[in-house]
DNA sequence: GTATAACCGAGACGGTACGTCAGGTCTTGAT
DNA sequence: ATCAAGACCTGACGTACCGTCTCGGTTATAC
């Protein structure tokens, strides 16, 4: 079932993703060229553009790479659940490369809805079942009543992450930040909000 | 009292506003060249360089000159005074422009520790010393006991509002997201969280 | 044979050098800028950089291409041979593109010793090797005894027609000043000068 | 009868000329900027474009005060006369002033019609009278009949000075090129071309 | 004597053109 | 159909210089 031609050499595959996460790092996502890219992975130009149809699917595509599906955790009450969903959050923001690549992606996507739905459907889409999940779970246990507004939950609990991983000048994600939000996700699930 | 050459056109660096401000709105930062934005005014390159050191500087500009000092609000209460910052935070992150600029400009400022502390000093240290003084007033006031952790507030209240202002396709800023915050704000100068 | 990258545009090759004789005659040399060249050549600036370095280098090419070699003449006697040379030399000089392109090109040779060279070896060299033939020949007829100058002649008979081509107030290049120069060349051939 | 205003400074005038007369042998016409001249002369642009309208009118001032007016010769014989008369033009087309200068203004003459006319009426028609007197004298004197073309004459005399001025490359302006010059005037004037 | 006017320096302005960089595409010849 | 190599065309860059203008101050003539 494969094509006719020649087949894509998958070390070059491997290359090109681990030269563009190591460029991200170290120079930034404004400093991220094809050009830099295939020179790093010791290709040429073409041999990228034949594979990502531009720095920012590449940029998802590292990301998408790094930071795979989270790993559903249940651990049988609402606050251990959400206190393992923001301790893994905590941890991809507080990486250097989601730090690199994030606000670029996020900016370039504005412009093409294209774009902007394939992100959607890779990281936020999956993250909101998540948290979907987590609270039916409690609903069922008895531990809260049902109506609590997911969407709000979610927001409330990762914005202020992301807000700190957006400007290095901030504070740190540390664990008091991180427990605030596992408070005030419990509050938001109890209807309290 | 004036400089010894010859004054600078008004009605240029009206122009030159104007038109990145627009341009912003219609094509994203991503979109926002020099090149563009001197067409766009009716005038040449140099003419804005003179002026701005690079798009990042004139995005800056163009947030300061809409977005300028909030007014400061005091109302009596902490709750009045929150409600009064969420409203206003509110409206600026719903703007178009403000959602167009803001993260190209944080994803540019990143590689550039300079353009960093501009940004910080402009945007960051006034709004953290306004919501100082908000708590401290009703610290005064004997509204909560001393002590709050002033950035966690910020981070709380803020982070979210900014998490929805990033990707359009998210929920609404809406009044519920606003009231939420407030009461979690509340609850954080108790020192509850 | 053909280098490895992508071809040249030939489409882009002419327009450029026609839209370059263009502008040299409705606006002259002072006023041929690369940038109005290529903006008339339908292309870009980089596209013209590539095949010329300047508009000098440019210019050159133009004139090359225009007035390519000189028909080698071979009439059977030296009056005929001085005639047909000066012939084609009034018509060359009574061009308007040459007129227009020739003294931008000699002003600013002056300063580039190696612009000068090309310009020597593409334009003066081969006139004077022609001059040297047309006189060894003559002598070997016995026309005319051996010895004779050849630069003085070739500038005796030259320099008069590149004097009217100068200055357009001055005479045309007419008949009458061609017969002059024939038989001015004719005498400095037979050494009476 | 003088202005109201001000009186210009006669020194300026003089560092003007001689600093644009220093750059150009130095430098080429070329390199000839107004900004360069001022600096030289120890002033400011403004200052200079007082005096000149512009880098052409600035060096025809120059070459005006330099070459100015030929001394009338008259030596009691046609013969003399041309010898004295191109024992002159070779002493102006060999100095390096002129050779750096006349090029490039003749170049920018040919696009200003008001530019050419200032140039014609300075240089060339003197010359042209000068030469008509000359064979005027010839003709009252007996040495030639009436009737010799003077244009053509001066033509065949000035230009192959001037085309060895033109290019470094070609030979001197030496005396065998002088003497053939004048033989071939003393031709012209009898009528022999 | 005072007003007027043109000059002076200093210096920034608006704008044209420059020469270059980097992005994304295309062609070739070979695997 | 892929690979490398490499040149292509284009949009945009940031800079240099031009000729002009504004300023505060000076120097002559004219009232």
């Amino acid at each position: 079932m494969r094509g006719k031609g020649r087949p894509r050499d998958a070390r070059l595959d491997e290359a090109i993703v681990e030269a563009a996460a190591e460029l991200l790092v170290r120079d930034g996502f404004a400093a991220l060229t094809i050009d830099a890219v295939a020179r790093a992975a010791g290709t040429t130009r073409p041999a990228v553009y034949r594979r990502y149809a531009g720095r920012v699917e590449l940029t998802v595509a590292v990301l998408g790479h790094r930071f795979g599906l989270a790993p559903v955790p249940d651990t049988g009450s609402l606050r251990g659940d959400l206190t393992a969903l923001q301790a893994h959050q905590g941890e991809m923001f507080r990486d250097p490369l989601m730090q690199a690549a994030m606000l670029g992606v996020l900016a370039d996507v504005r412009a093409d809805p294209q774009l902007l739905a394939a992100v959607q459907t890779r990281f936020l889409t999956p993250r909101r079942a998540q948290t979907k999940d987590m609270v039916d779970r409690a609903v069922a246990r008895g531990e809260i009543p049902a109506g609590a507004d997911v969407e709000l939950l979610n927001d409330l609990v990762t914005g202020p992450l992301l807000f700190r991983a957006i400007l290095p000048s901030l504070g740190d994600i540390d664990d008091k930040l991180l427990a605030a939000t596992v408070t005030v996700g419990l509050a938001c699930a109890a209807g309290q909000l």
